[in-house]
DNA sequence: AATAGTATCAACCGCCGAATT
DNA sequence: AAATTCGGCGGTTGATACTAT
């Protein structure tokens, strides 16, 4: 036979989670670092998918997520990347750090998409618009030599994207998927000069850049040596193994309480402040939003 | 002020490869 | 080897906020 389930669905909760909901499993993951996903709900009294827990903490309660708008800089290596990558949202994330894979999706299908077509670019090739019809419309080799050219948005200042680009192909590439060696021995010196230019820029590129380890890594916040002030340095734990040898146990076999509610409630508060940063006024908590 | 249309983004769904039994 | 789940990924949806009329 299979493994165990992960949880059995019914009541299993689903929707926008609740505070209350956010600080047991932030809670959770303080005490007892990120591993083991299947057993999280369970320990952390959630009626939720293990899943569902991941994605939560991944995507909007992991302390090192940087909250906001994406900078120029950045939203310009996403369009770097994925002129690259295509639609691997998880690599280009690799890249940016303190970014997830979903938000970088919702920017870029929410803003790059329509700045990009705007410019007469097409999103999906990083194409002129307009070149990619007549390419189109004539012959069938007409495609091998649009390989042939790079595409990029133009990278001239490191930072912005130059409207010119969409006039013409001056530094136009490929599409990802397809490309030949020469077109990525190509792409790879234009995002090398834009490396020389922006040491942000060129930090991120780095082909063997460090990922920053708090993205897999298993955490350990023993309460003395938090800092919450800090949250984007979490400490690491590289022994988590306890937990996998653990199927039928109770939160409170595990010290579960050596947090304080202050403790983590500034966790939380860390969170809303920053929420309070993005565009969009949100309240922080769905709960707050009906009053409830 | 009310309504309709649009934009945003958190969360879900379904798929896939790896791991496990 | 086969069956099954896990973890992760990308695509999509739905609720809410915002903007225009």
């Amino acid at each position: 036979m299979g493994r165990q389930p992960c949880c059995d669905k019914l009541g299993v909760k689903k929707g926008p989670w609740t505070a209350e909901e956010d600080k047991k499993l932030i809670s959770f993951i303080l005490t007892n670092g990120q591993c083991c996903w299947r057993a999280v709900p369970k320990l952390a009294g959630l009626r939720r998918c293990g899943k569902s827990c991941r994605l939560r903490w991944t995507n909007y309660l992991r302390p090192d997520l940087k909250r906001g708008l994406l900078t120029e800089a950045e939203e310009q290596l996403v369009i770097d990347l994925h002129a690259r990558l295509g639609n691997r949202w998880s690599k280009i994330a690799a890249r940016l750090p303190g970014r997830t894979d979903n938000e970088i999706k919702n920017h870029w299908n929410t803003h790059i998409k329509k700045k990009l077509l705007k410019m007469g670019i097409d999103p999906v090739t990083h194409e002129p618009l307009q070149k990619e019809t007549k390419v189109a419309e004539t012959s069938p080799d007409a495609e091998s030599e649009k390989h042939q050219k790079l595409e990029l948005p133009e990278i001239n200042s490191g930072s912005t994207i130059s409207a010119s680009a969409s006039s013409e192909d001056q530094n136009s590439c490929s599409p990802t998927e397809n490309s030949s060696s020469d077109e990525s021995r190509l792409l790879d010196n234009i995002l090398e000069n834009v490396s020389d230019y922006d040491p942000l820029i060129s930090y991120l590129l780095e082909e063997e850049a460090p990922v920053p380890p708090v993205v897999d890594a298993p955490w350990e916040f023993p309460a003395a040596a938090q800092n919450f002030d800090n949250p984007g340095m979490p400490l690491l734990d590289d022994n988590c193994s306890w937990l996998l040898d653990c199927q039928d146990f109770g939160v409170h076999d595990f010290g579960f309480d050596c947090f304080s509610d202050m403790e983590i409630s500034n966790v939380l508060d860390t969170i809303e402040m920053g929420n309070k940063e993005r565009a969009v006024n949100l309240p922080s908590w769905p709960g707050e939003r009906e009053g409830e």
